[in-house]
DNA sequence: GCAAATAAGTCAACATGGCTGACGTATTTT
DNA sequence: AAAATACGTCAGCCATGTTGACTTATTTGC
């Protein structure tokens, strides 16, 4: 773990590259979304209801960081519009688990799809090598709370 | 140029990292903008003014892709309470090139300061190698077009 | 068994930061 | 002199975040 030595316009060449990225990162969903009539906040609901099937209303709250009432103005219309289903828990009768429709589950797709694309294009420009490196390094800007949540490493 | 082969798990697994390490690259700036009452926009006009001194103002909507008047609403600010400073073009008088006072260059270097310390902390958990191939990839994500905005590579 | 805690939902109100549309003014270009 | 350009502003809309208060159903703990 060598000590950074980097200079200003090299660290603020990164700090650009993340803004524009993220900026491209999310442009393609937003398109698909606005037909449909959703924003970014639906998508973040559909995609983890989609990776975590059964997901509790309290622990997409809490992967998602924001309020409860927040959550429940996109979560309500993904409801009312069928993208997404809920049941009562067999344990806890409380608890609300969130399931795509299938519906929901092409919504979805359609989203993954457009962000595949962009990430498996950028793999392609560069070798296998760069871009293990590319997810140690972004691994290491999570927040420590945060890394957990990650999809299962299984490859 | 390799063809992609790559599992849904780790395609998955990097839309994940990307959204949560780009929350946390925004959060702590977005705390010490909370305490001048300032968001998330006001940080990038702070951020690219302070990086391209004189910068025009239809320059910095084609960098932010934002309507003018969504622009004017935090630069209006900026301006009147002295954190952004507005003078004629000399060529072309209609013209209004913008430059960080040294109030805000206070501001500006700060919220700088907390971004550099997580990208400096990211790749020190990694070696230089791996940081270069983080860059590389970084830079395929973005768009084509904006590209030629980055900060000149002159490391 | 009952009181307290928990999971979820809702109402109301507010802020930020996108957007469109319509116009005004100063300046430059043709 | 007319048209185009650079900028600014007014008004209003939408999405998505916030706080605070309160309800209902269910589970937990004494």
């Amino acid at each position: 773990m060598p000590t950074p030595e980097m200079s200003e316009a090299e660290t603020r060449r990164v700090i650009e590259m993340l803004f524009f990225a993220y900026r491209e990162f999310t442009s393609e969903p937003d398109e698909i979304l606005e037909e449909y009539g959703f924003g970014r906040a639906h998508h973040r609901v559909l995609y983890f209801v989609g990776r975590t099937p059964g997901i509790t209303v309290s622990d997409l709250l809490a992967t998602l960081k924001i309020t409860k009432q927040s959550l429940s103005r996109v979560l309500r219309q993904l409801l009312d519009e069928g993208f997404v289903e809920q049941y009562a828990g067999k344990r806890d009768r409380r608890q609300r688990l969130l399931y795509l429709t299938s519906k929901g589950e092409r919504l979805e797709q359609a989203l993954y799809e457009a962000q595949r694309r962009q990430i498996w294009s950028a793999r392609s420009e560069n070798g296998k090598a760069d871009f293990e490196a590319f997810k140690k390094v972004l691994f290491q800007m999570i927040h420590e709370d945060d890394r957990h949540q990650l999809e299962e490493k299984n490859d």
